[in-house]
Parts: structure tokens; sequence; C-alpha cells
DNA sequence: AATCCGGGGTC
DNA sequence: GACCCAGGATT
């Protein structure tokens, strides 16, 4: 046996039978909106809004889109505002802008690339991404590993290496999947099975190990530490920003917004114009100076939109105001512009309402 | 390898 | 509040 092979397999650990999970699977899916399509663009789309994004965040916002976009010579011609304004509340907002751009290429190329490699190059495509939709469209024997793949495979073979540096070794084990005649004769199949046992089985916490088809085999279940795994890094404190910013109303009461750059937070997405974002407070007298116009009698609005990400904690005052006409730089928003969710709290401190 | 990038559901 | 979610890009 060559070196590296025993140093890429240090768990002498046997797969169960995807057979099992299929048969589960068979009976117990979930019904989804994507489930049972193969049109490359609805899985495609499907896979980039699940990113990091719950199921049901994502079903009712599914149907919305194709019903705008239908397919993806339509999302391709669409302008940029109207596509995030279509995906505006939905976050991680470069998943639109590198969907957009893909939709581009896509059409460009004259359709998708059938294989995970060629869908890897499309902007916005992963090693994720690239293997679901290569296995769900185009029936590829590759295997998706997500979330829910790593926490199967982490208590399947009783990893307690802590994540993210388990990865790879999650992912080579998963990968083995695809030796199993079941699995490999319905890649996108076994796929969803696996997405469908981490969601209702094998779950984060207080996992059903009795309704597990494979809990005979799951070596964490019988050293009872399926609870505990998979082991995660510690997650580091999140900083607070604070920031003030401007609601100024022209004389037919239009509120003036610009767009944020392409690249960053919120980026590409309308904001209200206001202070940068610092750790130290900002005084009404600092924030002046960002003011939008000169010479405005600013009312300061009650509370402060208190806004949560992964890394950040934004706290965002707001000033009120009143000009004859809005300045340059700034657009009147329109009444479905792509807000981020941060912007609507703002515009809710006002009594402006959201839409 | 670490960091950035949203928002909401859930316990 | 803390944790999690059908991750990707950048450095």
């Amino acid at each position: 046996m060559p070196a590296g092979a025993a140093l890429s397999e240090p768990f002498a650990f046997t797969l169960p039978p995807a057979a099992a999970l299929l048969a589960w699977y068979a009976r117990q899916k979930r019904e989804l909106p994507w489930r049972g399509e193969t049109d490359p663009y609805r899985i495609w789309l499907s896979e980039v809004m699940l990113q990091q994004t719950t199921v049901a965040s994502v079903g009712p916002r599914y149907a919305r889109f194709l019903a705008r976009f239908p397919d993806v010579g339509a999302l391709a011609r669409a302008p940029w505002p109207e596509v995030a304004e279509e995906w505006a509340g939905l976050g991680y907002y470069a998943r639109a802008r590198n969907l957009h751009a893909a939709a581009q290429a896509v059409a460009a190329r004259g359709g998708f690339p059938r294989d995970a490699e060629g869908l890897r190059e499309l902007p916005g495509i992963g090693a994720y991404t690239s293997a679901a939709v290569a296995a769900i469209a185009f029936g590829q024997p590759v295997l998706p590993v997500d979330g829910n793949v790593e926490r199967v495979m982490a208590r399947l073979a009783a990893i307690d290496t802590p994540l993210p540096a388990a990865r790879p070794l999650l992912a080579r084990l998963a990968g083995g999947f695809m030796a199993d005649a079941a699995a490999r004769a319905a890649p996108g199949d076994f796929a969803q099975a696996l997405f469908d046992l981490g969601a209702t089985i094998c779950t984060p916490r207080n996992p059903a190990c009795a309704l597990c088809p494979w809990m005979a085999e799951c070596r964490a279940r019988k050293q009872g530490i399926q609870a505990e795994l998979p082991v995660k890094a510690p997650k580091r404190a999140r900083l607070v920003l604070h920031g003030i910013h401007f609601l100024l109303r022209d004389a037919r009461g239009a509120i003036g917004v610009r767009l944020r750059p392409a690249e960053g937070l919120f980026g590409g997405m309308w904001e209200l114009p206001g202070t940068p974002w610092r750790e130290a407070p900002w005084s009404v007298a600092d924030a002046l100076p960002h003011a939008p116009a000169p010479g405005v009698n600013w009312r300061e609005a009650e509370g402060v939109a208190s806004h949560g990400l992964t890394h950040r904690e934004l706290s965002l005052g707001l000033l009120v105001g009143r000009v004859a006409e809005l300045p340059p730089g700034l657009s009147p928003l329109g009444a479905e512009a792509g807000l981020a969710t941060v912007m609507r709290k703002l515009l809710a401190l006002s009594g402006a309402g959201e839409s």
C-alpha cells in the first residue's frame, strides 16, 4: 500500500449501506418546492438560495423569484436593480450578484456546463453547489457535502476533530458513498436523502436516533456521544459597530437613497446616506459633517435600529430632515427597491413604513 | 487557515 | 442570547 493511502484513510470505517437510506428517503422525504425538478436553472437557483439559509426562509422566495425570472435568459437580461430588489431580505447579497453574473455567462455559452468541474467555474458556485447541481440536475456520481452531510459523517464515524479542520476528512469519508452501487445509481436522490436525514433525524441537537435507518452502524450512537458531535471551533466575539443615517425627504415626500459599492457589506443594495460604521458611538455633532445636504434642520428619531450579523452587531441611529429637492447623488426611494433588512429597520424608526 | 458576508428560526 | 442553516470568495 502506498504511504499516501494510509495517511488519507486513518479511520478504518465501513460506510453503512446506501440502500437503507434511500429506502428511508422514499418513505420520509420532505416535500419541497424544488423536489423533483431537473431543470438545471431551477436546481441551481434553489442551491444558491439555500446557501446558509433555511428551507423555511427560501420556500416563498423561490417561487417568487422564478415567477419573475422564469429561465436563465430572463435572469441574464434583467438589470441589476431588479435582481437586487428580488433578493432583498435574503442576505449574503454577493450570492445575487454572482447569480446574475453566472446567468449571463451561461446564456453566453448557450447552456449550463454538464459536470461539476465545469459548473465550478461559474461565479458563486463552489465545491458544494457544483456537486449538488451535477448530481441532482445531471445525475453525475458526485456527492455534495454540506453541513448536514458533515454532521452525519462526523457521527457515523465518530470523528471528534473540530470543524472546520475536520472538513477534508469528512468530505473524503462521504465521497466513499459513491462507490456504493445504490448511491451511484441515484446520486441526486442520495444527496437529498442525506440532507433530509440531517434535517429531520440527525439534527444538531437531540438527534432522533431511534428513527435513523443507520442507527445500528453509527459509531457515535454506540458510544453515546452523538449529541456532542460534530465538535466546532469556538467562535469569536461579535464587534459592535455604530453609525448614524439620514432620512431626507424632498418636497414631494420622496426619500433619498444611494447604491452601496458592489463589494463588501450589503454590496449593491440601496441605503440611506450616513456616517461610516465604527466601534465608537457617534454624537449628532460628529455625524453632521456626513449629512447628505447642508443647512437641514435634522430631527433625531427615537431609538436605534439594532441588527445582528454573523461577525458584527450594528446599532444605527437616524436623523430625519426635509429639503426642497434631493441633492445630487441621492435617488428617490422606489416602493420596491432593493433594501437590506437593516435599512428597512431604520425606515421603520421614523415611522416611514417599510414598503 | 482565517475572515468576511445576512437574516431568521429555534431552543 | 447562542446556535444553526443545501457555502463562496478573498487573503
